[in-house]
DNA sequence: TAAAATGTTCTCTT
DNA sequence: AAAGAGAACATTTT
């Protein structure tokens, strides 16, 4: 679930439910998504609120007046703001249980999301080598990070240092949408065709957030809308779209219509 | 039932 | 040294 656009919802939801919230205490349930000790965690954040947030690709960044947090939901996971008198959701892995009575859930299926006490954010996208936000990426910053690199497009694309926050099915959907097959070599790719890439990247993330990432609501031009389970028949020319593994992801692209470059 | 899953990081190699 | 390829990670679902 949470490429950019997730994430931004998770952001919107955030802020419209937990912000300025009190925390009474905190639960860890699994103290594997946590990156610091589990008792250092809660002692630097029981009595503080959340002042304010911040989305950098797939990362949320939440503030409290002495503490940044990095949330990072891995392939699985989101937030879930709910009344103390009901169950906890399940897959809670930590619980922020505020003086209203009400409490927010860190849910995360798999575990591979984390929960990180940072110092900052600029010094956190710095360690991680983690480029602009894909929405707001100069084209030219973008053309020049996927120049740089010898790697198929799909490849380049994934990579958070190209521009933060597309994730598999946005990869595919970019790809698709600009009639480039995956396996292109990115340095083949002519000025034009990135600024392609660019202006599909956006309208993309775009797109997915204001149809609050609902697949079935996504353009019926778009080949995630139609999953990624069952066969995929191309939305522009009628073919069977294939399923393969591309830089060691599962990948969907029309042989007629995306070219190798 | 084994495989696959909307991600990142580590290790090995070049 | 740095970049790329592939495995590893942990868990659930189909």
């Amino acid at each position: 679930m949470p490429e950019l656009p997730e994430v931004e919802i998770f952001n919107q939801y955030f802020r419209e439910t937990a912000l300025n919230q009190s925390i009474k205490s905190v639960e860890v349930l699994n103290a594997k998504v946590l990156d610091s000790p589990e008792q250092e965690f809660v002692d630097r954040l029981r009595g503080q609120s959340f002042a304010d947030t911040h989305r950098w690709g797939k990362n949320l960044f939440i503030q409290t007046a002495e503490n940044v947090i990095n949330m990072h939901f891995g392939m699985t996971g989101n937030v879930e703001y709910y009344h103390q008198s009901l169950e906890t959701p399940k897959y809670s892995r930590v619980v922020f249980l505020f003086d209203n009575d009400y409490a927010l859930a860190y849910v995360s299926k798999r575990m591979f999301g984390r929960l990180s006490l940072i110092g900052s954010i600029d010094q956190y996208v710095q360690d991680k080598s983690i480029a602009a936000d894909a929405l707001v990426i100069a084209y030219e910053d973008f053309r020049d990070n996927v120049q740089k690199k010898k790697k198929n497009i799909k490849a380049v694309l994934l990579d958070q240092s190209t521009a933060a926050g597309v994730g598999n099915w946005i990869a595919d959907e970019i790809l698709y949408q600009a009639r480039i097959h995956p396996t292109t070599v990115s340095k083949v790719l002519t000025e034009k065709q990135l600024k392609d890439l660019y202006t599909h990247m956006q309208d993309i993330m775009h797109t997915a957030i204001d149809t609050d990432s609902v697949r079935e609501q996504l353009p019926t031009h778009y080949i995630t809308k139609y999953g990624r389970k069952t066969t995929i028949i191309c939305p522009n020319c009628g073919a069977e779209i294939p399923k393969t593994v591309v830089a060691g992801r599962c990948t969907y692209a029309c042989a007629n219509c995306q070219k190798v470059f």
